[in-house]
DNA sequence: GTTAGCACTCTATACAAAAGACTGCTAGCG
DNA sequence: CGCTAGCAGTCTTTTGTATAGAGTGCTAAC
């Protein structure tokens, strides 16, 4: 299924679509035959890239509206374009000057560069962006702390290694002192300093562990071992959604149906919460073309997504969500470098040592 | 200002004025002289109403889109509505016990709550809904806590007394090992526990206070002092939106430019950042019609808020965004219903010794 | 003050005609 | 055999025009 290029195709008729997806693209009107040997040096009669318009129809790549129009991209075409016709770019140095820039910030938190991040991606592909909060694939407990809120109400803070915070409140049988609490708290962190939810668990298991034990041991544990597991699940992950403005402007978002659909599509998050884990275990970026096993109503929609981050810590997805006529070259490079940069910044946020190569900036 | 009822307008045309908002909210059609007579009980013909809308037109009440059309309120109409004529109403009991129901969750933590409040409200008025996460006006330190996450770099953990968490990372010119630094926190929570902001900068200030400190005592003290005061400001406070949807499939949200205008709107928070903090210091439902004062773009959109919250502590706005042509009356009843019913669900969560009044439902 | 009646204005709809956009095909050419 | 000029055929888009409909404003009478 990824080698799509099972078609049987000529060089030109191969050059054909790529003109028609590129022209439609920049357009939004049909490709007609005479608009193709225009300007694009092909020197063909406008006849004879009909005869190769109709070869290619017949092969499911393009589509005509109707029988006076001219010619569009259909689902398969813009695969097949991606996949073998299009030139990986990079971007231009003066964009990634600009887009540079606009990391240029005082020092924010690790979830404000990722939304800033969803945010210039979005102003520099002229469409809607999504991001996912970074989130450590495996969290180590760094410490935690017990506060006494209020009779029987307890309130358990968390801090993972990678720097994450979790609360969660906790409500007990019986009344306890912060001066029990703060013991509790400090035995407990000595021996569970650096374990991960699953060797906590162990731990809690041992029964010598357990002996000398106040009452609400138990309940304490399982809460940060419910804790730590929730940080760990992309689920809960906030996802940042920037520029749907953009999105709705296009052409064919104009119908309020279609319109209804990719806002329901944005607002509610578990279209993302299916693919991004699949997408934050791979490499490189990920091309999806009105793909329908993200779910029903996406069958219009192209997202181009990329894994950012520090190896197995402080993961996310950063990407682009458009109509199937994107300019996907654009958005990828794009991608690419954004989710590039914010690697870089995230690392150097974790090991400040290394040098800020935006310091030499003159602007 | 407020006095709008310097109109010379007869009863009469009051209650003219009273079904074209009514009928024009429903319909979305300017409405017609006929139109008005049938139905509503106006024993008059629909020439005398006719002349009746020309003298509510004079007074710029209502608006004719064009010569052969029906009339429209115009903002100004609008107003005088809402100030004095419309009825208030409350919510007809099964409506109160389906809101209710929605809210029958597992225990929650504040800001879910808010978040559910506001996905429930823009169901209930099919319109857009906002809210914003409950803040404390005051905050006082509960408890803070020092973390070595690596060289030179220390993490602060704050908790506020309402159970607000704050955290930020703090850049050292030297190192510190974790014994210094949670000695230091030791000292510092035992003598600034309970104390607010600006208590603790005038702590600080005192020469005998900072006298036996390490280095690294002013720096954490100012970055404290800094995190209590933002999470005082309502700037920094996360801004629920939901049910954008609704709002873009009324008539008056088709064209593309308006879509844009009030997607920027709500995308941008900072509308919402000037009129939240003069939203909250006051009681009751506040109705705001194309108001200008919001901002450019905002000629178009009328919101509905009001304050919930449980006195001085966790404080938040909740609302409807919706276009002029809004149902007043069930915008207000509705929001006023669902504030309330916010505020109790977090007074019971702050005190769970409270009875809770859903307890007792048999669905 | 109210009302019936009617002329007037502007919109909405329907339909037809014309213009325009592309294609597909055919026949001829190198 | 591939390429191309030319043209008929098809469908959309635009334009024009007639008609129906909606609603008002005004006048004259009650």
């Amino acid at each position: 299924m990824d080698q799509t290029d099972n078609y049987n195709i000529s060089p030109r008729q191969r050059q054909v679509l790529s003109i028609i997806v590129e022209e439609y693209v920049g357009t939004a009107h049909p490709v007609a035959s005479e608009q193709i040997v225009s300007g694009h040096g092909l020197n063909v009669s406008s006849a004879t890239v009909r005869n190769d318009m109709a070869e290619l129809e017949r092969a499911g790549l393009i589509v005509q509206p109707h029988t006076s129009a001219g010619r569009v991209p259909s689902e398969q075409g813009y695969r097949y374009f991606v996949e073998n016709l299009m030139h990986p770019t990079v971007l231009a140095p003066n964009e990634q000057r600009k887009i540079r820039h606009q990391f240029h910030q005082v020092e924010m938190d690790a979830d404000e560069w990722v939304r800033l991040a969803a945010s210039v991606l979005s102003r520099t592909v002229h469409s809607a962006a999504v991001a996912t909060a970074p989130r450590s694939t495996a969290v180590h407990l760094k410490h935690f702390e017990l506060l006494s809120i209020s009779d029987k109400r307890v309130m358990i803070v968390l801090v993972g290694h990678d720097g994450t915070v979790a609360q969660q409140m906790l409500y007990m049988d019986q009344d306890w002192s912060q001066e029990e609490l703060g013991a509790l708290a400090q035995h407990l962190n000595a021996a569970l300093e650096g374990k991960a939810a699953t060797e906590i668990a162990d731990w809690a298991g041992q029964p010598a562990n357990m002996q000398p034990m106040p009452a609400l041991a138990p309940g304490v544990l399982s809460t940060l071992v419910a804790m730590l597991t929730n940080l760990e699940r992309h689920e809960t992950s906030q996802i940042y959604r920037e520029g749907l403005a953009h999105i709705l402007n296009q052409p064919e978002f104009r119908q309020p149906e279609r319109m209804q659909q990719i806002l329901e599509l944005f607002e509610h998050g578990s279209v993302w919460t299916s693919i991004i884990p699949s997408v934050i275990t791979q490499e490189g970026v990920q091309v999806m073309i009105g793909d329908t096993a993200m779910g029903e109503g996406m069958s219009e929609v192209s997202v181009v997504l990329a894994r950012y981050g520090l190896g197995e810590e402080l993961a996310g997805v950063l990407g682009v969500v458009g109509p199937l006529r994107m300019p996907y070259s654009r958005s990828v490079s794009s991608v690419s470098y954004i989710s590039q940069l914010l690697s870089d910044l995230l690392l150097k946020a974790h090991n400040p040592s290394i040098p800020n190569s935006q310091g030499g900036d003159t602007e």
